[in-house]
DNA sequence: TGCGCCAATCGTGTATACCGAAATGAACGG
DNA sequence: CCGTTCATTTCGGTATACACGATTGGCGCA
């Protein structure tokens, strides 16, 4: 007896850990949605933990405690971080705990390669069927982006410059294409979480040629100027050579001296 | 008690009735697995049943019956119907049983959009590296194609298209468009299953074109034949309005005259 | 006879129990 | 003092139990 609520206890604490890292910024209260869709809840709180950089790679995702935390049992946890699974941004080995992928440098390769084909299509079928009213809001959320940039808010910024690629896919009209973009936008995100340079920050001046191009209704230009921007944000990773390595002193900054 | 073995009875009789549908033509005794990967199994086994028109748009796939055959617990089955909704091959209602999936028209159009944009990209990068021997390999299946459609075996040159399209899918070396382009090429056969008219059977030579322009590496000429080759699939399925109906005479022929 | 209501049954949603593998930590030996 | 090994404990894999909604067949009423 006194070992089960030991463990329960135990689960607490980590569901407190969770908390930190996933629901601060969101609504709070996860348990009151109660039962229906509360795998959808999960999905959606890892996914944008991920997006927001508060999970980083490599992190466990316990089912327990994650379970105790949204007020579920392992069965929904389970569900949610196959289906995650399923969108590559999971890796789920083989009776070891679930952690957030760290996709290695040939299949970030690969995702933009796909990226650059999914993303081309997208561009060229949104420059046929674009309205004023849709450039013109395309071009706030990239002037807001810009604003973000400037004010130093880098996660805003991101943020931000993941939802114009977002709202591209959505313009184009193929729901297919759309969520084939979605997976790659949030595996890509990974890969910049894992690779990216310190520094480098002119997404939003991709985006807005890419936009006068669009706005232009010049599909070629288009494309090329989408193909680019892809080419950029690959090479300003560095694909070197952090394969296994959790970078601990990434984490902790430099070890202290002895 | 009596209920019970009841149950048991009836899970069996069920089962026999899969035992037709899906695991007739691999290799038998499906439960020689025994555990491990035996949700792989039930994928594989459901995928392949789809693909050789064993398992029609719209057919029921309950939980228990599966699992009986499979030799597993409803929670395998779950997790396996999970992953084919996921690859939108099932279609996973609340509550209720899941089916085989029956894409609508819209939905059909987005799926060849897609399946242009990736292909296009795939042929590009196959033009880009394809060797002397996969293009006499790619010869030799196009030909097998040909040959069972003259034969009139329908099912074994479908399969062998299919095998095209896959087979470019993985000389194009990047990963991730094979997984997509794999699902997208599950879901068109499901298309076809659901539209397709009678008797349509020149895919072999639009593959002999396509592999022509591939062999003479010529991408744009590639390209362009793959496209091409898509519209035609298409536009030989007729999206007219089988909506909602499972199309009843379609099964059974002509009703009998009352 | 036809239509709608009710009950028995079926099938899924979720939680939990049990098992075995993996990780962890301690004790032992070099 | 470090490495190895064994026991404990944790955690995921699977099966099963329980509950609720959906479906279906029968029954009664019009």
């Amino acid at each position: 007896m006194a070992s089960g609520a030991h463990g329960v206890r135990r689960a607490r604490a980590a569901a407190e850990n969770f908390h930190r890292n996933i629901m601060s910024t969101p609504k709070r209260n996860p348990n009151a949605a109660g039962k229906a869709g509360s795998e959808n809840a999960i999905c959606d709180a890892i996914r944008t933990a991920i997006l927001e950089r508060r999970l980083a790679p490599g992190t466990k995702l316990q089912e327990v405690p994650l379970g105790a935390f949204f007020g579920v049992s392992r069965t929904i946890v389970r569900q949610a971080l196959r289906r995650l699974a399923h969108e590559g941004i999971v890796l789920l080995r083989d009776r070891r705990v679930a952690v957030v992928a760290r996709p290695s440098t040939q299949e970030v390769t690969d995702m933009f390669a796909a990226r650059r084909a999914i993303e081309a299509a997208v561009v060229e079928r949104v420059v046929a069927r674009i309205t004023r009213e849709e450039i013109a809001a395309l071009r706030r959320l990239v002037r807001s982006e810009e604003v973000a940039y400037h004010r130093g808010e880098r996660a805003q910024g991101l943020k931000l410059s993941l939802a114009f690629h977002e709202s591209l896919g959505r313009l184009c009209g193929n729901p297919v294409l759309v969520r084939y973009l979605s997976e790659m936008v949030l595996q890509t995100s990974l890969a910049v979480a894992l690779y990216e340079q310190p520094d480098r920050m002119h997404a939003h001046a991709d985006h807005l040629e890419l936009l006068d191009a669009i706005a232009a209704h010049d599909a070629k230009r288009a494309v090329r100027r989408m193909v680019l921007h892809l080419n950029d944000l690959e090479r300003d990773l560095h694909l070197h050579a952090p394969p296994t390595a959790p970078s601990l002193e990434s984490i902790f900054g430099a070890p202290p001296a002895p």
